[in-house]
DNA sequence: CCCTTTGTTCGGTGACATCGAACGCGCTCC
DNA sequence: GGAGCGCGTTCGATGTCACCGAACAAAGGG
């Protein structure tokens, strides 16, 4: 009722069960009514959800009330081993931030959104860890449009259909022919640059890592504006970018 | 039909699902048929379910087979910032590191087992990111045997009914009455010592971090035999471990 | 101590999860 | 190159079980 695309060819128990694990996120943890509210299903439904969850680790009850478990950091933290770009890179996203100075990402994409996969703190890592494992639109970042420069076009235009072109700064891209001659320029000289288009007064810059003739997620620096000029960016970082793409290329090959 | 257990009161269909994931995980991965073969039900189930999981990026396609996707990280890592001892213990874990260069841990419990939440590499970060987020047995190392000697009696009991005492060394406690003099002795004197109970050649200690009388977790100092003899253990790095959960008391207190 | 609100249990019932057969596709192997 | 196997996907028919609502049991709060 609430979700107007029933279309689909999916279990809607899943889809429930789906929407209480979201609540339960976003309201950090809930008690049964609450959620039965929520989600719009009967107390009981929701209960049994629960119990099933709670069986498999996913869910935890402390007093009265349900929280997301450990199992998903388990979880996550396997599917994340799984990644060649975060096997490979880690220690080159280690060493760039080292000889940078700044934060260094790497970053993977899936469904046409981006995730920081790995990141080093630069100066807290309190940010990092903010940042880390959460979905980012792809066109306001660097790494995000160094991945799109180098995915079919029909793919590109699938993704800005889904997700559109959401204005994060002023200076965000929300034009689809303006992203696209950004994409055409990135292609041309190898690496994107993003000057406070996700974030006021944070610059970075990013560049593919590609194997197999497909684009498998971006390798990035990113820090304050003041400190990452243009300069900066396309001289000695982008130097160190090169050196580190290079290093996990032959890392990719030899897996 | 093979799980002998059905007089639970969840949602039979959610088994399924959760089936279906971990059989994804154990094959790094499989197709439709695979699956169904695997889960005992039918293909058309299992492409449901999927579907289902894809909507919702718990699931990603590459060619023909299905992979657990990186929503897992995202809640994965929402799930563990929402710990306290997290939160409130990473910095003193990264301080332990540097200072006796050796791996330090954070560890807590769920459902009767310890998880890996926390860790600095010592010599080398590959290790870490093995162990990052899996599920331990808490009576075969230092930090779950800290956390078990500060939970309720009976609770311990059921802990020990639900997962056993299994070998993991010949070193490993396998006898009730023998873990708990090892809890009695751990409660008095503040620490838990690990010899090789768990990793034949690999020693450790850990000392629990309790807040508002319940103990919420543990951290730990691990590496090889060799350099971390009882001596050092209970003089040095006791120490340090000390200070830093001091210094975590107080983070928690003021959270 | 009552009275509200919570989590939990329990049958009854109709929606829907499940099944099996059929489809279309890509592959391999004669 | 076409016959045949295997895959993922679709489609109805069916009977199971996810769902509901009412009743129950604790747990606070006034």
């Amino acid at each position: 009722m609430n979700r107007e695309s029933d279309s689909k060819r999916g279990v809607k128990s899943d889809e429930t069960l789906f929407a209480l694990i979201e609540l339960l996120r976003e309201r950090d943890g809930a008690g049964v009514t609450e959620l039965a509210r929520a989600a719009g299903v009967a107390k009981s439904t929701v209960h049994g959800h629960l119990t099933s969850m709670r069986d498999h680790g996913f869910v935890v009850k402390r007093g009265q009330t349900y929280h997301l478990g450990l199992q998903f950091f388990d979880y996550g933290q396997y599917v994340r081993g799984r990644l060649d770009i975060f096997r490979a890179g880690m220690f080159a996203a280690d060493r760039l931030e080292r000889e940078t100075g700044e934060m260094s990402w790497l970053i993977t994409h899936q469904g046409g959104k981006a995730m920081y996969v790995y990141g080093r703190g630069g100066e807290n890592d309190i940010d990092v860890n903010k940042l880390l494992g959460t979905w980012a639109h792809m066109h306001c970042n660097s790494g995000g449009k160094a991945i799109l420069a180098h995915l079919p076009e029909d793919e590109v235009n699938r993704i800005v259909d889904t997700h559109g072109l959401p204005a994060r700064t002023d200076d965000t891209i929300t034009d689809r022919d303006e992203l696209n001659e950004e994409l055409a320029r990135i292609r041309e000289q190898g690496y994107a640059l993003n000057q406070s288009e996700d974030l006021a007064g944070i610059h970075a810059i990013g560049v593919p890592l590609r194997f197999e003739g497909e684009v498998q997620g971006a390798l990035s620096v990113a820090g304050p504006a003041h400190r990452l000029s243009k300069e900066r960016c396309e001289g000695e970082i982008l130097d160190r970018l090169r050196a580190a793409t290079n290093e996990i290329d032959v890392s990719l090959a030899y897996r």
